[in-house]
DNA sequence: AACTGAGCCAACCGCCGGCTT
DNA sequence: AAAGCCGGCGGTTGGCTCAGT
């Protein structure tokens, strides 16, 4: 069974051989591919079009990085991917000079290993049940023991759909409350309204403790409210598991605060994730190295620690958490 | 040296959405 | 509106490599 765009012509499968790939090169390199189903005709190979392009796209391009993944790149990916899930395209995006195939690729053969050996769930990027220590969960911080656990698994479709932002908003003005109300527990509009302006609340889901109890349509960041199941995978990058601490600031937020505040980190990468997304789109540069590269590790860095550790000089200082 | 199993990765498969006719 | 074409994407597979026995 071929494709249909080569089921009529007989094309030529498996490995492509050095010929092949000089003569593809040659030809999109003097004409460009315009139109993939007539490159292989036109550059004089028995092969689909389909498969002229991935061969370009995944091995052929000129721009391609070759080589192993640097860590940089693998907390690049992690990080992305707890926001995307399986949206490898997406995640390539980040990563200058790599395909969607190599990176699903290394995450297959790679990353998924090292999240499990941390006890994580590739796909949830949550403990996995057996991992959930009661050293954890008893380290100052309570309202996991209280908190349904999610019925549904992190997905970011869910997160994108149910709660997505507009990425043009700048993101000083998301973070924004209204300057007239200080009281966070009681803003004039609802945090997770400015947060998300597109969603649709019902009365019952404007409290977000009613809200933690209809998982389906929540965000699981919402249904994480301490953020700690990330822990482990953000301190794997220091080689030891540090156990999650609660600040004293984390302890005096309301509930409704300690709900919102990983979605707020969640939605500061989102942002700043498309930001990154934008900016390498304007440069379009696919030979830009990281060192070059927009992509602010820092602030990914410190949005995505989990509660307690991750304001540190961040635009979230605007928050009174502690108010 | 030969065998074997695991891991990696290039390539394929099938589905989907957008576009054209 | 429907059908066909095409590019793009994520999941899967098959073959190659290499370490271990």
């Amino acid at each position: 069974m071929g494709h249909h765009c080569c089921s009529k012509q007989k094309v030529k499968r498996g490995l492509w051989s050095p010929e092949e790939d000089e003569k593809l090169v040659n030809y999109i390199t003097t004409h460009g591919h315009g139109s993939w189903s007539s490159v292989p005709k036109l550059a004089g190979l028995q092969r689909c079009g389909k498969s002229c392009r991935l061969r370009w796209i995944n091995y052929l391009r000129p721009d391609l990085k070759r080589g192993s993944f640097s860590s940089q790149e693998e907390r690049i990916i992690i990080d992305v991917h707890r926001i995307l899930g399986n949206r490898w395209a997406q995640i390539a995006k980040h990563l200058p000079g790599r395909t969607d195939n190599e990176v699903k690729n290394f995450w297959n053969s790679c990353i998924k290993k090292k999240l499990l050996a941390q006890g994580l769930d590739p796909n949830t990027h949550n403990l996995l049940p057996s991992h959930k220590t009661n050293d954890i969960h008893n380290n100052g911080c309570n309202f996991s023991h209280t908190n349904p656990k999610p019925t549904s698994l992190f997905s970011v479709n869910s997160l994108m759909t149910d709660a997505s932002v507009d990425m043009n908003t700048p993101f000083s003005t998301l973070l924004s409350f209204p300057p007239t109300d200080n009281n966070f527990s009681s803003p004039t509009i609802p945090i997770y309204e400015l947060l998300n302006p597109n969603a649709v609340w019902t009365n019952q889901e404007q409290n977000p403790s009613s809200l933690m109890g209809s998982a389906s349509s929540v965000s699981s960041s919402l249904l994480n409210p301490s953020g700690y199941d990330s822990v482990q995978e953000n301190c794997m990058w220091s080689g030891s598991f540090q156990p999650m601490e609660i600040t004293k600031q984390d302890e005096m937020l309301q509930p409704e605060e300690q709900v919102l505040k990983p979605q707020l980190e969640m939605k500061a990468s989102e942002v700043e994730i498309k930001k990154a997304d934008k900016l390498s789109d304007e440069q379009n540069n696919m030979d830009a190295s990281f060192v070059n590269s927009n992509f602010d590790f820092d602030f990914t860095e410190s949005t995505l620690m989990p509660c307690g550790m991750f304001y540190n000089a961040s635009p979230m200082d605007q928050f009174a958490w502690d108010c």
